[in-house]
DNA sequence: CGTTAACTTGACGGCCCTCAAGAGAGGTGG
DNA sequence: CCACCTCTCTTGAGGGCCGTCAAGTTAACG
């Protein structure tokens, strides 16, 4: 969650520099590499390709190539299953890595789609990876981004398993606005970039159940609600919904 | 799923022997090392250390310092909120590796817990991790293995998220079996090593609906239920639980 | 301005949770 | 070996949360 906090602060000036030209925030962030080094990833790292909003980055089934960073805009990553269920498995932002799930079976095992006009990063895992084995510290970078996606996941299952609709939706509107107080938007007032439906996929939820827990938070003055732009009025309120609920 | 078929038949000698050692399953898969680097890695790889049922592997918050590789036994990894509720994240069973989410931040999140008498090979990460900057076919390994642990993560959220009670536990079941199959046990007969609860928690459901349940599918002459010893009668029936479900 | 997609709100029903009681299994000590 | 205790499991009854269905409203886009 406070993952990324620290990027200004930690990265040397080089590095920095480098990671504001291809934004990846979650690929590059802590790690000490040479300017050579530095320079030997950005050979690698296609820059800026464009992905439309409702286009698909890469869809289930398709070979995997590379990993993409996120250098600007929003996608969703889902699962289908078999009979026609999607579950989205995830939102993703800027400086985010995606792509990672495919590394096991040489196939992409989710659909990546943007959610608004979006520019990606591609990095050809094959390169990324012999370049890995001559930089430990990029080894380790990569271990430890995979790794987070697990913790990452292990708290959706936790949200998914344990939740009310009510704590899930504030858990859900607390880390939107956590990762964008994070990349220096406001944390009190955001634009979703998805549906109603669509979070209630990633939350386990109906959209109309997604909808009236929003007018409920809106009644009882936790947030405003204004189409898709949402307004954090009291975020104490909705920290209290998730920690004290229905658990002694 | 199938991920662990083919381990006796495609694995070389040298290492099939090896791994018959350790029981590294999902570490030494289908990696073709030579003999002097699979000795090198038994060197780092300590051999069988015990737990006991109900004894932990490790606990949240613990400083993270090796994955461990489950030699024999079974284990549940589960995390706890901070309000006290528990969400088991996943059964492990030989072969199998844990603790790869502890990568991220140094320290474990999650408890590990003995379901029966096991024994783990502890694999000191540091030591595994330079190793694998020499060996590009052991660092692409460690990849795929945590990126399996994203694409099952993927798999129990959509499970969570859009599964009804009894498609939930028919998936269980049929996983299970499949597992036990894999490693030469019956996959139509087996014992279940964790209780009601913790299915439960699994699977997002309370210990009575998983009990209820399992009555249910055996009222149906699906499965016979006998305690904790489960016999698969009408595996057909339950995948048709899984695929024809309410989608339309 | 018309069409479509997205959202809101209400009414109702069902699935699963909650509470409760009792049965069964496993371990310990007498 | 049996009595006893505890943990686990089963089953029932009732209620609540959320899904389902439906209708109407708003927003978006050509």
């Amino acid at each position: 969650m406070i993952q990324n906090i620290q990027i200004r602060e930690l990265t040397p000036r080089h590095l920095r520099q480098s990671c504001s030209n291809c934004s990846l925030r979650e690929l590059c962030l802590p790690i000490g590499l040479t300017p050579d080094e530095m320079q030997e990833l950005d050979t690698i790292i296609t820059q800026a390709r464009p992905i439309k909003r409702g286009e698909a980055l890469y869809r289930a089934g398709e070979p995997f190539k590379s990993l993409f960073a996120i250098r600007v805009g929003f996608f969703k990553a889902s699962v289908i299953s078999e009979d026609g269920r999607e579950q989205v498995t995830g939102f993703h932002m800027s400086g985010e890595l995606m792509g990672m799930d495919a590394i096991s079976s040489d196939f992409h095992t989710c659909d990546a789609i943007a959610l608004e006009d979006s520019e990606v990063c591609e990095m050809p895992f094959g390169e990324i990876e012999e370049l890995a084995g001559d930089v430990p510290i990029l080894q380790r970078h990569l271990y430890k981004v995979m790794s987070r996606e697990i913790v990452r996941d292990h708290g959706v299952m936790l949200l998914l398993g344990n939740m009310k609709a009510e704590e899930r939706l504030a858990a859900f509107l607390l880390n939107l606005s956590q990762r964008f107080a994070i990349r220096g938007y406001s944390s009190s007032s955001f634009h979703l970039r998805m549906t109603r439906e669509e979070i209630g996929s990633y939350l386990g939820l109906k959209l109309e159940t997604v909808s009236r827990t929003l007018s409920k938070f809106q009644d009882q003055g936790f947030i405003k609600v204004q189409n898709r732009l949402i307004e954090i009025i009291d975020s104490d309120s909705l920290k209290k919904l998730l920690n004290n609920c229905h658990g002694e």
